[in-house]
DNA sequence: TGTACATCAGTGAACGCGCGTTCACTGATGTAC
DNA sequence: TGTACATCAGTGAACGCGCGTTCACTGATGTAC
């Protein structure tokens, strides 16, 4: 065949962002390397030109979930990247589009129980992110001890997490409503 | 070889509760049939005298996985097998000891990201279990309007979820704390 | 600017392995007399 | 209570399959002259 030093870079792009998007919609193990390279229209054979293992991928992969969902959370929070209203993102991060699009949207209540039994590196990596989560919201409620901020970040994943285990959409909503509100309520004089 | 009937029935609820035991500890995709069969001092042929499939086994045994943690639970908060006192129910579920045994605890951090990916009968049977933990927490808050139980189960289940993805021990015994203060002054008066 | 050649991104056959499942078999259990 | 036989819980070899990984190969890319 024969391509590009270019065109190396971008197959090897492809080939992390699908994989992002599959560990968010099937879990860690679900990522196969016959499946992952057919799905970006590669042969498995190549992929060891750009990743050592399967093991070594779903690390990077992780890691590039987290990121774009990172992402996608703040985007759709304000027009800009940074989230500006303390409860738009909440409404936002709780709000029903975002249970309905796992493979998008924020990684860690996709992954959390997956992370929680993985390596001390998978763990560290999203420990990182929650961290800066917590990090985030805290400076969003006025910064102070975070207590709040862990409070806020620990409900609403968990409501997320919770929403999308629901069978009854009802119910689902109300998860996402009473977590919502609660939170909203936790910054003071708003 | 040649066994009594009754063995049978022992064989069975001693694949069960092992099976249980191991979807909390690796994950629904973590049981094969042969590792579990070997874990129980048998051999994997006879697994079919028992359960029709690999994925009816899973089925029961998330549901076992799901009762045994409820009570491994609210064993733990109380003598008996109700929880009596809130706050120790609380203290109990977000203490280092829950967050440190995944493979007797409860059932839903554990479980909770694989679950929200599953098939509907997966995620309904996960979902009647979440929902008379939250029937059982608005009990205990003094009934009424079901958000603040809401907030409190989505909180701890969070909080557990997190704390056994955190790297730094002070962080996630933190992340414990927090909720644990937050989730016991969501009862009024207490 | 054109030619000759080395590089290397991607191909696809082949590998060993563990998986879920089937099935002919074994021998103690349990029953009929 | 003792004997003959049917039942059936558990065994282990065998199956087809998809997996991660390796490797000899192909041919366009990119470089040296």
């Amino acid at each position: 065949m024969g391509h590009s030093q270019a065109e190396k870079a971008q197959s090897r792009e492809r080939i992390l962002t699908e994989a992002a998007r599959q560990i968010r919609e099937g879990g860690l193990e679900s990522v196969s390397v016959g499946k992952l390279m057919k799905s970006v229209n590669l042969t498995h054979g190549g992929f060891y030109g750009h990743f050592a293992s399967r093991s070594d991928l779903l690390a990077q992969a992780l890691k590039r979930a987290l990121v774009q969902g990172a992402e996608a959370a703040s985007r759709a929070s304000s027009g800009s990247t940074r989230p500006r209203d303390f409860s738009t993102f909440v409404r936002s991060y709780l709000s029903r589009a975002h249970r309905d699009s796992r493979n998008t949207g924020c990684a860690i209540p996709a992954l959390i129980s997956d992370v929680g039994r993985a390596d001390e590196t998978s763990r560290a990596v999203m420990a990182t992110h929650i961290e800066n989560y917590i990090a985030s919201i805290d400076r969003a409620l006025g910064g102070g001890q975070d207590e709040r901020a862990i409070v806020a970040v620990s409900a609403m994943i968990g409501a997320l997490a919770i929403s999308r285990v629901m069978t009854d959409p009802q119910r689902s909503d109300a998860v996402l409503r009473a977590v919502r509100d609660h939170v909203i309520s936790l910054k003071p004089g708003d």
